[in-house]
DNA sequence: GTGAAAGCGCTAACAA
DNA sequence: TTGTTAGCGCTTTCAC
């Protein structure tokens, strides 16, 4: 079997406690004492047994992650910081993926409630009542995602799009379409009301163009009404929606940028690998993982003074290939216009 | 406090023994007794303490499962697939990304050990004789990858070859080339054994373009070598390096198919997305998360009877925009001839 | 078929 | 500073 912290004390001439303390509370063993311990813990192969730690202190060790879809191209970058974080924190990370179906999660975070500490929750479309429910299971983190008394950590959508609608103005666009996510997507509707507080500072005429599935069958159903709409950029709820608009695009022959200017949101991977690389929004996964570990680890150290906090993270906007001015637009009309001024 | 296996036997009128034997081993306690109790402990919200189960049972209700980098779009997948299968046997799964770090594992293992059941390890790299230790602290099973001793899930990469030069061979082609993924992957070499075999079983001449790295970069590193090969199709390491090789060559102004053949492996849903869409061998990662979640289980049963399995899951060829026959090709020089001759 | 009792490995009072 | 003691919630003998 396993060596247990018996073997150690016995090893070590002291009693269990001593050894667990020495583990567990450096600071209340004498420095000689604890130093033996840790060498012969050391040398013996010691591992504490977290199953028997949780009976008593009543934590796993484990973090729950719960998302709607790993693979959403999103989402991987997130799962690996919220790792590599836990992991500093000596958790575990238990993942969970509710297949994008919102019924789905509520139960889930109930199944998972007794096994992990606490919950780093990304649900785009679960209702804010079952929100409260699951945060009120456990201690919960929110991610993208705002409910009234929960912690989140929120990209920052009216300085993102902000960033968006400035580098498309600073070209010379006066007519901007949004793509938008599905109804239900909170993310979608914050980037949408951030591209309306940009769009009135600017002087940007902003139109909806609908909502679609976020995805690149998503993007190809949005051209149509994108290039009716006379619009002479485009912001797509996110890459995916982009890179299918792109393809639409060239599909009916209109080139990107010089037709349509369009810009994603998310800088997934695929965002570099298109030609041409997508102008896009880059959230800040990275910092965004860090900060929900953070922000859980130090609920549960019992932090909870005052009010639950809201962290953003700023976005930094990719300028790439799909970007240009709309007067350096070579379209049929405008090349055939010229000869007859001449 | 939440509810305890003494709270349900107090309600229910029985010792705590009979509570737990209905709930684990309910054959060995009477029907009527058995129902009472479930329902008493459905009515009062009762979950078992896993924490305390595992520490008397040494089980802990976890999987782990170890992957070098989940941002490969190869596996987000597999990891839901094993994730819906372990849990139907309630089960949760303990996700490690290693960062392409063949060298971080064997401790991840390590430190894993003491929180999981076993663990499902994709180590394209890791070395053999860290591969059996790996698997000697804790039941294993490999995944794309076989060592002596160790059960594993692979895909059938001779078949899966065969099937990919049966098409070109179809089509035409007689000289085909692979552009390799990293030297120290077991599974570049599996394919390129694979394409050898049927190379020969073809007589199609078979070129190694070298190895690259398994990304998109490495594809456009890739299309120099094919392009002077004198290949008429290209077998690429996988689908990102395939989706590199058709950009690179498209920057060249060689249009795929006509100019150059072009096959991936993976069939990840970038293959889908870039236009001509990506010819591929689909490699069934749920079939595979499945067999492997189902191998794990079963030797946990103690079924470790006779050799250790090795499950062998098959591929499937998609044909679709990246490969034509040799012949169909119009090249600038073949155009130049054909006036010559009239 | 059921209950009483022991104990899994650990931590947290409480004494010393 | 250290040791003693009593459980955490559960499963599993061993009686009955």
């Amino acid at each position: 079997m396993a060596v247990t912290i018996t073997d150690v004390a016995r090893a070590a001439g002291v009693s269990t406690s001593t050894v667990s303390r020495a583990l567990s509370l450096p600071d209340k063993v004498d420095p000689a004492t604890r130093e033996r311990v840790l060498r012969v813990a050391e040398h013996l192969g010691y591992h504490p047994n977290r199953a028997a730690r949780g009976l008593i202190t009543g934590r796993t060790g484990n973090l729950g992650l719960i998302l709607p879809d790993l693979a959403n191209p999103f989402f991987p970058s997130l799962v690996k910081t919220v790792q590599r974080h836990a992991h500093r924190s000596d958790q575990q990370v238990l993942l969970m993926d509710t297949d994008e179906d919102p019924a789905a999660e509520l139960p889930l975070v109930r199944s998972l409630v007794k096994q992990v500490d606490g919950i780093i929750l990304c649900s785009p479309r679960m209702r804010p009542a079952d929100l409260r429910e699951a945060a009120s299971l456990s201690p919960t983190v929110l991610v993208n995602r705002k409910a009234r008394g929960i912690p989140a950590v929120v990209f920052d959508n009216v300085e993102g799009m902000r960033r968006i609608l400035a580098h498309l103005a600073g070209l010379g666009h006066a007519h901007v379409g949004f793509a938008g996510g599905p109804r239900s997507s909170w993310s979608s509707g914050e980037r949408l009301r951030g591209l309306r507080v940009a769009a009135a500072e600017l002087g940007v005429r902003l139109d909806e163009l609908g909502h679609f599935a976020p995805t690149v069958a998503g993007g190809h159903d949005a051209a149509e009404g994108a290039l009716l709409s006379g619009v002479t950029a485009v912001v797509a709820y996110n890459d995916l929606v982009a890179v299918g608009l792109c393809q639409a695009l060239a599909e009916r022959e209109v080139r990107v940028p010089d037709g349509l200017s369009v810009v994603g949101i998310d800088d997934i991977a695929l965002a570099a690998m298109v030609r041409p690389a997508l102008t896009t929004l880059a959230l800040p996964t990275e910092a965004a993982g860090r900060a929900a570990v953070d922000l859980l680890l130090q609920l549960l150290a019992g932090g909870a003074d005052g009010r639950p906090p809201q962290v953003g993270v700023a976005a930094e906007l990719l300028v790439r290939g799909t970007t240009a001015g709309p007067a350096s637009r070579s379209s049929p009309a405008t090349r055939r216009r010229a000869p007859r001024r001449t």
